[in-house]
DNA sequence: ACGGAAATGGGGTGTGCCCCCATTTATGGC
DNA sequence: GCCATAAATGGGGGCACACCCCATTTCCGT
């Protein structure tokens, strides 16, 4: 990526910066006409700079992303593997909640264009470390990977963004403590 | 409600047949301009008769949706009352799952408009009686709720609708039986 | 068969996405 | 400092869609 023209770069951080306020009260479904229009610019030039909507809201979350998956390694440090891991299972879901519809760009690209940044990835690295070390404290089953728990908790924050009234947090301690006691878990797999 | 004139009823059954197919084809988010023209009526008729696109979709899955709820009874009278309820969650997962876009209208209304049928209520009613079934055979904990399973399963459907690399009955499974060996369960809950 | 109420749909309005292209502006070599 | 050139811009147009107004048509009880 060559170096942008210094007026480029403004206008690029001004709509960035208009987007965020717009999502922070609209969510991400905001008009970015509206956005173009508060950060100053025609909106032909947001879409040069953001060819689609994705590009702008991982734009715009690409900070506090990665500060959620530093996050990871702050707790790894300070807590045994199993409540680290939990912990910060807890946090990515206090973080997608608190920004409505970010949970629906935290999911894998939909095609591989491994060109773009992808929220989604820099969670599930974040997520690996302290899976494994649960993992081998007894704390984790073996089987379980780092996409499937970051993809539970982002499916309890896609229900909880359109159903308000659904307990997220709850629904976190019931997929990672199990619906069931584990003394049935072997009764499931037999397809009907 | 009082009875619809016969070419009202005739039109209600055009949109509802003419959606159906649309919402087959490309998910519940169709053009509802052109399921009014397939339909054969004009927009305004659509809008007349669904206010809502959620009205539309909840109209054209009732049935079915109705008919996932009656699965219920079926399986609690012919397994026992564990993977009774098990099997019946993963129906309720295919189904949604067969429907692009439908998990989305399953998920309770957002405000108390207690006019209209909701799919979301139709499934919990179902749900009752198999988890209390369960809960008394030991084998599901007590503190579970019917809303909190179906919530678990609608938000594995929202996720799979999102990003199609999801195997979504794998993750129903470890919601189900829990990431965590029951072992270290009590761990959790001690907030940060 | 007739009169009024119910139902209809063409078309208008508003909104938003996305892109074309004539014009403006920054920049690096001179 | 100046200028040539490529980068960047944004007003405005095309398009698609939701939603609604209201003049007209259609049904149905009498």
């Amino acid at each position: 990526m060559k170096t942008l023209r210094a007026d480029a770069q403004r206008s690029r951080e001004r709509i960035v910066q208009a987007a965020e306020t717009a999502f922070r009260r609209h969510g991400v479904e905001a008009s970015l006409e509206a956005i173009a229009k508060d950060a100053g610019v025609g909106s032909a030039t947001l879409h040069r700079h953001f060819r689609s909507r994705r590009e702008l809201v991982e734009a715009v979350f690409r900070g506090s992303t990665n500060a959620v998956a530093a996050e990871a390694t702050r707790l790894a440090a300070e807590q045994p593997p199993g409540p680290a891991l939990f912990h910060w299972l807890q946090a990515v879901l206090r973080y997608t909640l608190a920004n409505r519809g970010l949970a629906t760009t935290l999911v894998p690209l939909p095609d591989e264009n491994h060109e773009g940044y992808c929220g989604h990835d820099a969670l599930s690295a974040a997520a690996e470390p302290l899976l494994v070390a649960a993992k081998s404290a007894g704390q984790v089953r073996a089987d379980v990977t780092a996409v499937d728990v970051l993809s539970l908790v982002n499916a309890i924050s896609l229900l909880a963004d359109r159903d308000p009234g659904a307990d997220a947090e709850r629904l976190l301690g019931l997929a990672i403590t199990g619906i069931a006691p584990s003394a049935c878990a072997e009764q499931l797999g037999r397809a009907p």
